[in-house]
This record gives structure tokens, sequence and C-alpha cells, in this order.
DNA sequence: ATAGGAAGTACATAAAAAGATACTATTGGA
DNA sequence: TCCAATAGTATCTTTTTATGTACTTCCTAT
């Protein structure tokens, strides 16, 4: 485990798939394949261009993803997943599948607690 | 694929190992186990000690960790991973992996890069 | 009586991330 | 000549996260 924030390795994954739009560009191109900008944007309705001209450009810098422009009128340019990004693909729908437990475990708990049975373990209290 | 953000499980999982130090604080109680309020403390030397009470909260509102209470003084509260919390020990464990690995990456490509080799597939140009 | 330690809380502030809105270049076609 | 389409930029403002510094409570040991 590396203590320097600067070092940590989970940081470093996590920042390729964090923010508010990360996650479903990245889903999106994984799982629909090449996209072009305007695309995204209709998927993404409420992004803002300047954000998802960002969100490309540091995926793109970290190699993540691929941007490939067509030299034509209007112009046309293409993301899409390299090689390399499609090697996170496991530890997101890792995610996935942890996130969809995770609302089922949360609703069972509150099904629980709501039902007024007490916790016997006495853990409570703040 | 869930479009909606407020339901897209990937972010729902992201939720619990996103900030700053959340990574830090789960990755000390999962690899060496239950610590102190004061221990964690020193082991973030930076952190301050209302961000590190929000963090906990929140960890422990999610069911990921636990907080014992011991009627002492001075007080005595320990925190540590619950059983569940553990689950997402596997997904901790492959972005640390996979973070390692893109450092390495990152390092080789700027390598290549400086030592002047023409991208041969044209896919530059801003 | 007073100081000390643990686990916080309270309130004000700064820094980072995201949003709103308007604007640009290119050129084929009406 | 002027409009439309695509892929963005440029500024400014707001929202969200994180900091800084001080204060509180409880009992125990000096």
């Amino acid at each position: 485990m590396q203590k320097n924030p600067e070092q940590c390795q989970v940081v470093v994954a996590l920042d390729m798939i964090v923010g508010k739009w990360k996650p479903m560009i990245l889903l999106y191109l994984m799982n629909e394949g090449t996209k072009r900008f305007s695309e995204l944007k209709r998927l993404l309705p409420d992004i803002t261009p300047r954000m998802l001209t960002l969100q490309l450009r540091e995926l793109e810098a970290h190699d993540i993803i691929e941007r490939k422009v067509y030299p034509e009128v209007p112009p046309r340019v293409e993301y899409s997943m390299t090689e390399y990004g499609r090697t996170l693909e496991p530890i997101l729908e890792a995610m996935h599948e942890w996130g969809k437990a995770h609302l089922e475990h949360m609703k069972a708990k509150h099904a629980r607690q709501s039902e007024g049975v007490a916790d016997p373990s006495g853990k409570s209290g703040r």
C-alpha cells in the first residue's frame, strides 16, 4: 500500500473513472463502440460541450480513448476506446455488479430497520 | 447499462471509494484492520478531524465500516470494515493493480514519445 | 483546581469541479 | 449571399469539496 496519495495506485485508477460524466462516457464507448462528439452529446443531454470536451481530452491524454478526426466539412470526429482502455472493462464491470448488489443490500437493510427490529449487538449510539 | 446517473450502478459503487480521503481510509482498515479515530488521524496527518468524521460517517451509513464506542474515559472509538464492506476488497485490489500498471504504461509511452518516434497512424492533430 | 487525552463539533474560508451562455471556423448547398 | 451542420472555445458564475482554527465534554490522575 502506498501512503502518499500522489502515488496511491488506487487513486491513479480512480482518476480514470471519477467525475460526473466519465463513467457514462466510458460505458457508452465500451458497450456501444465508436461515437462522434455529437452522438455523445445527444446521449448525455445535460452535459455542456465544454464538459464533454474536457472529459474526452482527459481520457485521451491517459490513452484510454482515441480521437480520430476526419478532414471533412462539416467536421467529423470519432471517439473510441483504445485497446489499452479496454483493460478498464473488468473494473467497470465489477463496479457495476457491486453497485447493483449494494442497492439491494441497502434496500433490505432499511426494510429490516423500519420493521422495528432492534439491533441485538448494541452497536448504535452517537 | 443504466443511463440515469441517479441509478447508474457504477456510480453507486464509485460513491463508496471517491473523495480525497476515502481510498486511504479503506485501504488502512482493509489491510491493517481495526483502527481508532486517533490512529487514523495519525496515519493521515493532513486530514482535519472534521473531514475524518465526515468520511467515516458516510462509510458507516453505507454499511461499509462499523463504529464501535467503548464507554471509557478518555473515549475510545474503533472503526473496522464490516463483513459486507469487505466485498469491496476485490475492486480495490483490481484498481490497485491497474493503477500500478498504468503508471508503467504512461512512463513507457512518454519515453517512446520523447525518443522522437513519429506516430505512424496519423491520429494526431488538434 | 487544574491539566490532559480522545473524539469529536462549529463556523468561516478557500480551492476544485461543474454549469450557463455566447461565440468561432469551415464550406457545401439553397 | 446567407444559412446550416459539426466540433468545438472563451468567459464568467455557481456548486461542491475540502481546509483552518477554535471550542466542547467527560472523567482521571497530579
